[in-house]
DNA sequence: AGTGCGATTGACT
DNA sequence: GTCAATCGCACTA
């Protein structure tokens, strides 16, 4: 059974909250069904961090990243991909977390559809993959992930494995620091192979 | 008003 | 492993 985290037990960190995100649930609800899956990786955007949407500021695309902590911030990368984060931090403060990947749970079936693939592993590998997976899209965009509605946050009484930690996938400014999470040894991981050591 | 680019993916060699 | 697709947005003028 998954409960709905609450916005209290939300650590306040960025980076804590992408730690914390590690094992919790992320749940669609749709028309056909209940699509959900376990939290393997995630990204920290922390406040002054150049390679953050939010560091020159709030704009109308990156507005929900000032959102308390526990809303999502939606928005689409290469023209082709839509990514989820997690807001992060106090109202005002803008930071996230990305979500980067997801151990399918619930809904295989409808996943494989809107994914047009039934390889269990790239459903929901990566963080454009998984918004497809889980049709979630500019509609989620400043949406209450601490609320009831069609997509919220979970827990369950799963303990997650060993924790890693690596450098963040895929950018160029701060690509130095240390703040992408995943689970060791999880099959349903992005990035190459190195970095999931 | 014009322009360059990115927190990626999927197709192809 | 390499590479093009694709588009909203932020930045410059």
């Amino acid at each position: 059974m998954t409960t709905r985290l609450t916005r209290d037990e939300l650590p306040t960190d960025t980076a804590a909250l992408a730690r914390f995100l590690i094992g919790k649930v992320v749940v669609r609800e749709t028309p056909e069904g209940v699509i959900s899956g376990r939290i393997v990786e995630t990204e920290a955007y922390v406040p002054g961090d150049a390679a953050s949407h939010a560091f020159r500021g709030m704009t109308p695309r990156t507005r929900p990243m000032f959102l308390e902590r526990g809303h999502a911030y939606v928005y689409l990368n290469y023209g082709t991909s839509w990514m989820l984060n997690v807001s992060s931090e106090a109202a005002g403060i803008g930071a996230g977390v990305l979500i980067r990947a997801l151990e399918p749970l619930e809904g295989l079936a409808l996943m494989q559809a809107h994914r047009g693939t039934d390889k269990l592993r790239d459903l929901a590998r990566g963080p454009g993959r998984l918004c497809k997976a889980l049709q979630i899209g500019p509609w989620a965009d400043g949406l209450d992930l601490c609320a009831e509605g069609l997509l919220w946050l979970g827990r369950d009484d799963h303990e997650p494995g060993e924790i890693g930690l690596s450098v963040r996938i895929g950018i160029t400014k701060a690509a130095d620091l240390p703040l992408r999470f995943y689970v060791r040894g999880s099959p349903f991981l992005s990035g190459a192979r190195a970095l999931n050591v």
